[in-house]
DNA sequence: TCGGCTTGTTGGCACTGTGTCAACAAGCGC
DNA sequence: GCGCTTGTTGACACAGTGCCAACAAGCCGA
């Protein structure tokens, strides 16, 4: 919130490009899509308007690299594979899901939501390549590494099932993490045993 | 798309206003919300635009009333609870769910991941509402009328899972109606068994 | 130290979209 | 036909966006 009102300074490209997608990733963070504008993440860098469409040149380019930090930032804490029976592997991948999801709540839960700006085909790319990306963890963690493709679009509806059962947790707090953890398991566990059977 | 250039009309209002939102349900349903303007939507009732103002108050309360529409239209089908032991519960619950989800899919899909604005607190509240009627009905259906916060939540995470799973269905087509069934059924039951006791 | 040059940065222009409102006129009753 | 109600219109003011020529911060050679 410095407002640094000095001399305009120059700054190298990378550096002010990061400064501003910064201060984006907190704002669409915080209200939606429609509810900020340039002039808003300009003046939260101290920074002309028109400079933001230097960088990025358009808003909607904008939100789409603040998308894809939302989205990558969580994904980048990539485990191994762990090691054990089924269960175990089942426990874990969850575990690790809750790990990740709740100390990025706002960020990946609002982004996977499509925070602001769903519809959007460029958007749902991005929303989609994450969704694949967290289904590709599963699957190996499984350890049923990319079979066809029927398996891995049920990968991505467990996905789906995570997420919204995440949210009820984090955002509604409806349910605790024990209980978040045991239907996550339970249902992998039944996909796996079941219905990944039939793909 | 009849233009209908002729004189000026004058309608009752809820004919008007109800002749506006069809064709605002029309568009906001095939492009996104930021990509539909209310000019779009005035000349596409043949109207002038500020009667869509007028009518509708501002932009985003049209777009309440249009995801309105797309949600309830599809849950007016309300059926009646199923007789039968469990597994013919749910197996009927889920295909009466398909059966609601592809003749509506891209209204209610479209609308569920909140078609051009998620994030807006109105926008979510409309489509959390949506996700608890069909929450209720899952409960019911599955023979355990409303108990606690939790079990409710963790209906809510199963529609997050059915809405997930009918869209590899319907939009990416690579899941077969079959496949969607049995991965909706199977889990479902394991949900019943296992998990919700623990609420 | 000073002038020149590169280029990061700015402010303003044109345009689109939104919300509001006074004025207009369609269609009814008298 | 006349007047009144009110559905409907067009224009105004304003905010947000994309673009671009002009400006100046800071480095380099003289």
């Amino acid at each position: 919130m410095s407002v640094d009102v000095g001399q305009r300074r120059r700054l190298e490209p990378d550096a002010r490009r990061e400064q501003i997608l910064l201060v984006a990733v907190r704002l669409f963070g915080e209200r939606g899509y429609a509810d900020v504008s340039t002039g808003d993440v300009a003046r939260g860098a101290g920074v002309a308007r028109g400079l933001v469409n230097h960088y990025f040149g358009t808003k909607k380019e904008l939100y789409l690299d603040v998308i894809r930090v939302m989205l990558t930032v969580p994904a980048s804490a990539l485990t191994l594979v762990p090691p054990g029976d089924l269960p175990t592997r089942a426990d874990s991948i969850v575990s690790w899901f809750l790990d990740v999801v709740s100390r990025h709540s706002t960020s990946w839960l609002g982004a996977i939501t499509a925070g602001g700006m769903a519809g959007d085909a460029d958007v749902d790319r991005v929303i989609a390549d994450a969704i694949d990306v967290a289904a590709d963890q599963v699957l190996t963690a499984v350890g049923l590494p990319v079979h066809g493709g029927a398996q891995h679009a049920m990968a991505r509806s467990y996905v789906g099932l995570a997420t919204s059962t995440a949210r009820e947790w984090l955002q509604r707090g409806d349910l605790t993490r024990a209980q978040v953890h045991k239907l996550l398991t339970a249902t992998l566990l039944t996909m796996v045993d079941q219905v990944f059977p039939d793909a």
